[in-house]
DNA sequence: CATTTTGTTCAGTAATTAATGAACATTATG
DNA sequence: CATAATGTTCATTAATTACTGAACAAAATG
């Protein structure tokens, strides 16, 4: 296990490079608009050089079962950990997926798509109501809804060219 | 003006029309993680067919002065409107911009490059901790720093090529 | 089949974030 | 220069979002 080296209860079992390390992926977690403790669990996981238990992460990290339970689920939804099965051992165990090709495209599945996808309907109903429109203003509008359709395109064929990019 | 249609107060002064293009933009400001102030006071502006005040925006979307103020800054500071001068008016008047080159670089530029230069800055602390530590795990962590580094730069390159891709 | 282990769910609560509106600047107007 | 018009700031309040922990499966163990 970890030397303790004199620090404060709350911290203890974190080296300071493993705090920083978590640090910098609660921000990834908050420009991704995903909850901190998800970001903290997948620094720990990150840094970790063996699997980890949700009872580890819980202990590590200071933090409820529940969180816990719930960070996990969401970074299994997108691909971003992995469970490993250790033999004689009923509980699962993680491992933080290392693939940034793997965790973009399953971020961008579940957790960008959706919103994109949305959009498109959103879009089509607008439509449905410039029917109901005067002619006076009608053309004017028209042509602002054929831009915002077009940004909605664009954004469904540009997102895979991104995770072209990254993926390699 | 607009013709009421008999719908509640509150809403009075919006079409269905307007509301739905509106509600596009709300949903678009939470992916960005932007107030949702900030996605109503753009949508208005960019169905709009005249240039609007701050007051316009403030009344016909009921919402507060202070909050209004601050929406039409962030938008100002990422590029989102253009300020309009209409001569004999004291008042400012917004427009929306509606190239998503200019938007999107703008966006870049104040709200993503700065979390990705963090991130840099962190990495370089992460590295000096790294010294400090025992032979045992440091190689295997070393490399995941390297991946990280990585990480970031990658990120570093690829933001100005999607700023392409969207631009043309 | 009773008990223990492991993990999930969800109602309640805490923490965070956004909105409000009054006080304050700033500039124009008469 | 007093008053009005316009816009900003920021302490307070409201709304939202995340976290907690106890109750509840589900499955393994003895």
């Amino acid at each position: 296990m970890n030397i303790m080296n004199g620090e404060s209860l709350a911290t203890t079992g974190l080296s300071e490079l493993e705090r920083e390390v978590i640090e910098l992926f609660i921000r990834m977690a908050d420009v991704l608009n995903l909850p901190r403790s998800v970001g903290e669990i997948y620094g720990l996981l990150f840094i970790s050089s063996a699997p980890l238990c949700l009872d580890d992460c819980r202990i590590r990290l200071n933090i409820s079962k529940g969180s816990t339970s719930q960070g996990l689920k969401i970074l299994r939804s997108f691909g971003a950990i992995r469970t490993v099965y250790i033999p004689g051992d009923r509980k699962d165990y993680y491992l933080a997926e290392t693939s940034l090709r793997k965790i973009a495209s399953g971020f961008a599945g579940e957790q960008v798509r959706p919103h994109v996808d949305g959009g498109k309907e959103r879009i089509e109903r607008i439509r449905e109501l410039l029917e109901e429109h005067g002619s006076a203003e009608r053309e004017m509008i028209e042509d602002k809804i054929d831009l915002l359709e077009n940004w909605q395109k664009r954004a469904g064929k540009i997102l895979p060219l991104i995770l072209k990019l990254i993926g390699g």
